[in-house]
DNA sequence: CGCTAAAATGAATATCATTCATTATAGCGT
DNA sequence: ACGCTATAATGAATGATATTCATTTTAGCG
């Protein structure tokens, strides 16, 4: 029998992944410390580990949320579109502007998570390989319409647009280069889309 | 008037390095105490503080060895060539090949350094601007030759092609899907060549 | 062969993540 | 309304580790 109800936990649940959100994307994962989050979200320190098991569970739970959306928002926008180019182009175009729209997010992820040595089987490597598999459908689909060159191999193809439109953006997440959405996801597009035409 | 040779104080900072590559692309920068590299490399944890700032700069110091190695030979290599098209090739070729040599060091390049606070502005970075300037100046070169189509914004290309090399060896250091050199090169170099065609 | 300045040491310090003994409290039964 | 108790919440203690610095050792000159 639990002395709070259900929503209590669920406020202090959302509390602390705010507040975690908040310091984490400010500061960095190993400049913000527990003691951070815990001031921010008003809590003791030791109550962060009765809702989150590590701060990397607390990280975690952050770009979870953050990927979920992302996820349906690019499954959803994606399929509207019925050519291949379409699909493609607007593919890039939704990548390129999520990292306008978050770069503490996608600047945390990068460095943290996709690079951790835990990611391997981890449930935010999971939710990238739905998100990065969208484009192979895209590409499965254009494959059996005849619109893309026979003989491509479609994870090589995936890697190489997300990794570079993830390259170019980083500049952008770290202040260099400033990202011109439309502009530049043309350019990627047009390229991209020029090497595997049949 | 120092009190030891420079031959010995060679050697010390030498072995310290030897010991900082060896432990930390074994274990990763976290995992990897200053102990372990002192102990390793036969010395106190307080001498590593008289030869380096700090781990960060050990760190530092054993990419910047390892990046001088490649730089000089990307740029001896790239250039031997004529063509645009086998610069390019020869290009992703040996930068693949980087991956396969030694994903220790790449892993906890890109891990840890890339992607840190203090990267902009760093000796790192301007190693790294060198190496991937080569590609910068094969394509100045391929454009006045008209062998690449105009109006390609040549940085926006350099971060799809080092961006997209760097995602698809990342599955490969990680011990995912295995990277068959000469054979992925020449995917990735075809297709993007297509995309920048005149 | 002692002297001294620099080299080398390793115990002490500071900073966290994490744990856990202790205290506070929600809400049930009476 | 009022204890009672299981759970929530706290924050000081623990352990790990980067970094510092007072102390010890040593190279090699006069």
């Amino acid at each position: 029998m639990p002395r709070i109800s259900a929503e209590r936990r669920q406020d202090r649940h959302r509390s602390i992944l705010d507040a975690a959100r908040r310091v984490l994307t400010e500061k960095g994962l190993h400049e913000a410390s527990m003691s951070d989050i815990a001031r921010d979200a008003g809590v003791s320190d030791g109550l962060l580990y009765r809702y989150f098991d590590s701060k990397r569970a607390l990280l975690d739970a952050v770009l979870k949320e953050f990927y979920e959306g992302l996820l349906a928002r690019l499954e959803s926008e994606v399929f509207r579109h019925m050519r291949f180019e379409d699909r493609f182009r607007r593919l890039v175009e939704l990548h390129l502007t999520t990292f306008i729209e978050d770069p503490g997010l996608c600047r945390l992820f990068i460095s943290e998570v996709r690079v951790a040595s835990n990611y391997r089987g981890s449930e935010t490597q999971a939710l990238n390989r739905r998100y990065t598999k969208v484009l192979l459908r895209v590409m499965e689909r254009a494959e059996k319409e005849k619109r893309i060159r026979p003989g491509i191999d479609h994870t090589l193809f995936r890697d190489l647009v997300f990794g570079g439109i993830e390259h170019l953006a980083w500049r952008h997440v770290n202040g260099g280069r400033r990202l011109k959405v439309a502009e530049d996801a043309a350019v990627i597009s047009t390229i991209l889309l020029d090497g595997v035409k049949p």
